[in-house]
DNA sequence: ACGGGATAAAAATGT
DNA sequence: TTTATCCCGT
């Protein structure tokens, strides 16, 4: 049965039904945009017969391609299998993957993230004999990645290069090629180089994608770079059925290469394109619309346009002055039990800030107050030590050219192999030619290293080739590995908590395998497109595999916790408006609305940089779908200092009469007697009330007695288990004698004697044991 | 080779 | 404030 075309609004349809030639979709914030685009794909293999591997759909986040997919699956069933429905970095591999000789690399590369670049470039310049004081690791990557992202190679680079740091810039991009070429690998940015470098320079392999897209769709154009553009363009050329769709006010990512100028010139690109703008809201209620379009109408620079909405004005734009960054988080917190008595779900509820630095005291007075949230962003679980450990062995496992991983597991755990052994092997590699990995063979046999050394690197690469050979479920097969490096058992001899808690993590990471195996173990996962005509060539699907390490390995790098993101429990999110991008939710808060914090300040003076923290606040804005509310602090500790900044210009941009301001000096009394008071009152209140625990600040009915009870009355996270990634459930917190706990001022401690509510805790750094009330004490727990 | 401790440096957004 | 690096004693 076909899609129901009548629930579209007219520009929505005219989307859906433009289905020849360019098109490019202007969508304001919450128009219907991924409904037309699900439509649009539902109508082309429904009512025109197009053949779901003809259909090329490309998202931004893994998270938002999983959506789509879903969404698909119930519009036209099984169908939606086969179908490319994928980000522009997991496309590029696929695409790298079939053809990866003809570049040459071997189909077993691996991907580098920013952690495994940062250290090749520090090998790098150190080889190069630069110094990082002079030329920062982070300057000279953001310079590369951004010429990557132009697609500019190291010649062209080079000649461009006029400053002290494009030059220097330049001898480490040429050389930093070499070292991925001779590793197997690909960094981020060399994903999209390579996949057009291969599509422009081999023209049947271009021809085959050709002819195999016919109809190709790609979703938050105003995000793309350069190099994605053109991989679009390339993929595109034959049938010209593309289909962008964008919104300039959103685009966030210039930092990242995005270039905005993709969307503004995509009529002069294609001169054949339609134009469609949706610019009716179903999101947000009349105020919040009214007030997101209030503030970028600041923006000099974008396509006028208007959102409207059919719905009420809703309630007022929330606006609090809290007093310092305490007293934010503790507002919140009490906002959210408000609606949350109102019958509102923790689900629905979102707290958004301008950088994962904020979340720090959210989460403290989340947690303090009985709030469940989950924490989407920041440190990733697969970014941390061990788990990068695990993977470092795994990706060696994989990719024997890996340096990287190589030396960073080669004594891991400790094998008695270092520094000058390590340099020794290296040195074997330079002068040979060799990968790491087959110098370290040599050092086995040199009779200038140590025997004890001698054995030790004999191990490790023993260890490696025989985990080549293990065969049969990924999951034992990994743990063989583990085990055999003797990761956990060397963690263990550690015995302290810190190191349990590594363990665990190893642990809950093989529970992360399981879930990749039995997500990929439908075969219907592997379903791939017929060749029509038995063509050579033509639609090489390839999609991972369950039982494939490799698949595994590359899975985890291009995955992001955001991805993991799952409704799961119930619990307010919190993350970067970055992160929220995409996403809508009842009630949202925004912290941290400061000049300064939001916008940036390095963001301040540049005319450019503030337009795009503006078009930041307008996506925070315009993911609310009932309430929002903007919080700021008077005073806020940045860096170790305390710093006092203005109110967000964000703020003052919404006219006065769409929001309500609570808080110091509120109730319109803006004369500076008022304030005064109003805010010594205010700090001198948060001070005494941070050692006490005190919650709610302002709620006296729900306040202090309230909390405890909150926080017993809140146990929910009964079944806690492994798939809860980056959650915390923040009911009550029983503590036992061994617990370890963090102290706002003592710092870590354990704790040695629980006493009713009394704990008896033994910090380490001071090494004194302090008796603390279990509900009042601003301590977390972190093990036990 | 390793770990502790002191000291210096950096500190935004993320595929 | 946190993190990375350096230095030194074992």
């Amino acid at each position: 049965m076909p899609i129901d075309i009548d629930t579209l609004n007219g520009p929505q349809r005219e989307a859906v039904l433009t289905t020849e030639g360019p098109l490019l979709v202007l969508a304001g914030a919450g128009s219907g945009k991924t409904r037309v685009l699900t439509y649009r794909i539902a109508h082309l293999i429904d009512d025109l017969g197009v053949a779901p591997w003809e259909i090329l759909a490309i998202t931004f986040t893994n998270k938002a391609a999983a959506e789509m997919r879903e969404r698909l699956m119930g519009l036209v069933g099984p169908r939606s299998r086969g179908m490319w429905v994928s980000t522009f970095h997991s496309m590029c591999v696929r695409i790298l993957r079939d053809d990866a000789e003809r570049l040459g690399f071997t189909r077993s590369f691996t991907i580098y993230d920013t952690d495994d670049q940062k250290r090749l470039y520090k090998e790098i310049m150190a080889e190069l004999d630069i110094d990082p004081k002079r030329f920062p690791v982070n300057a000279l990557m953001g310079r590369i990645s951004q010429a990557k992202n132009e697609l500019i190679v190291p010649g062209d680079f080079e000649r461009q290069a006029v400053d002290p740091v494009g030059k220097v810039a330049a001898r480490v991009y040429a050389r930093l090629q070499e070292r991925l070429k001779a590793a197997n690998a690909f960094d981020f940015d060399d994903l999209l180089v390579y996949a057009f470098l291969l599509l422009k320079n081999h023209p049947d392999v271009l021809e085959a994608y050709q002819r195999r897209f016919r109809y190709i769709m790609v979703d938050e154009y105003q995000d793309t770079n350069h190099a994605q553009y053109e991989i679009t363009r390339l993929l595109a050329a034959g049938h010209q059925n593309l289909m962008v769709v964008g919104d300039d006010d959103q685009s966030i990512y210039s930092w990242r290469g995005a270039d905005i100028r993709n969307i503004l010139e995509f009529e002069a690109d294609y001169p054949a394109a339609a134009t469609v703008k949706l610019e009716q809201n179903y999101r947000s209620v009349g105020n919040i619309l009214a007030a997101a379009n209030a503030v970028i109408a600041n923006n000099q620079h974008r396509k006028a346009k208007r959102l409207f909405t059919a719905s009420e004005d809703g309630d007022k734009i929330e606006v609090y002055l809290a007093a310092d960054e305490r007293d934010e988080g503790r507002w919140i917190a009490g906002e959210i039990e408000r609606r949350r008595a109102e019958g509102l779900s923790y689900d629905d509820m979102a707290v958004f800030y301008r950088t994962n630095a904020q979340s720090r005291m959210l989460e403290d007075m989340l947690l303090r107050a009985g709030v469940p949230y989950r924490i989407v962003g920041g440190t990733r679980f697969f970014d941390r030590a061990e788990i990068r450990d695990v993977m470092a062995y795994l990706t060696l496992v994989v990719n024997p050219a890996d340096d990287i991983a190589a030396k960073r597991v080669i004594n891991v755990p400790r094998r008695g192999i270092g520094k000058t052994t390590i340099e020794r092997i290296e040195q074997f590699a330079r002068e040979l030619g060799l990968p790491f990995m087959d110098a370290a063979e040599l050092a086995v046999v040199d009779p200038d290293v140590r025997p004890a050394t001698q054995r030790a690197v004999g191990e490790f690469t023993a260890l490696i080739k025989t985990a080549r050979t293990y065969e049969g479920e990924l999951r034992r097969v990994i743990e063989m590995i583990v085990d055999q490096a003797g990761l956990i058992e060397a963690l263990e001899a550690e015995n302290t908590d810190e190191a349990r808690g590594r363990v665990e993590n190893i642990r809950e990471f093989m529970g992360v395998v399981e879930e990749f195996s039995q997500t990929h173990a439908d075969d219907d996962a592997l379903y791939e497109a017929p060749t029509a005509d038995g063509e050579a060539g033509e639609a090489p699907a390839r999609v991972l595999r369950g039982d494939s390490m490799a698949d595994f390995i590359e899975w985890v790098r291009l995955r992001t916790d955001l991805d993991t993101v799952t409704d799961d429990g119930h619990a307010v999110t919190l993350m970067t408006v970055h992160s929220a991008k995409g996403l809508e939710f009842d009630c949202v808060f925004v912290g941290g609305m400061e000049e300064s914090l939001f916008p940036h300040m390095n963001s301040i003076g540049d005319a450019a940089s503030i337009e795009e923290e503006r078009r930041l606040a307008y996506v925070a804005i315009t993911r609310a779908r009932k309430r929002l509310y903007l919080t700021c602090a008077q005073q806020r500790q940045i860096f170790g200092q305390t710093s006092s900044n203005p109110t967000s210009r964000f703020i003052q941009e919404i006219p006065a009469e769409l929001r309500r301001t609570s808080g110091l000096g509120s109730a319109g009394f803006s004369g500076t007697g008022w304030e005064k008071r109003g805010s010594r009152r205010g700090i001198a209140g948060s001070g005494t009330e941070a050692g006490e625990g005190r919650v709610f600040g302002r709620s006296s009915a729900s306040g202090s007695a309230g909390r405890g009870d909150r926080g017993r009355a809140g146990r929910s996270g009964a079944g806690a288990g492994a798939r809860d990634i980056g959650k915390k459930d923040a009911a009550k917190v029983t503590f036992a004698a061994g617990d370890v706990v963090d102290h706002k001022t003592f710092g870590r401690g354990k704790v040695t004697k629980v006493d009713g509510d009394t704990l008896h805790v033994k910090f380490a750094k001071t090494g004194q044991t302090k008796k603390l009330l279990k509900d009042y004490a601003p301590i977390v727990k972190i093990g036990g």
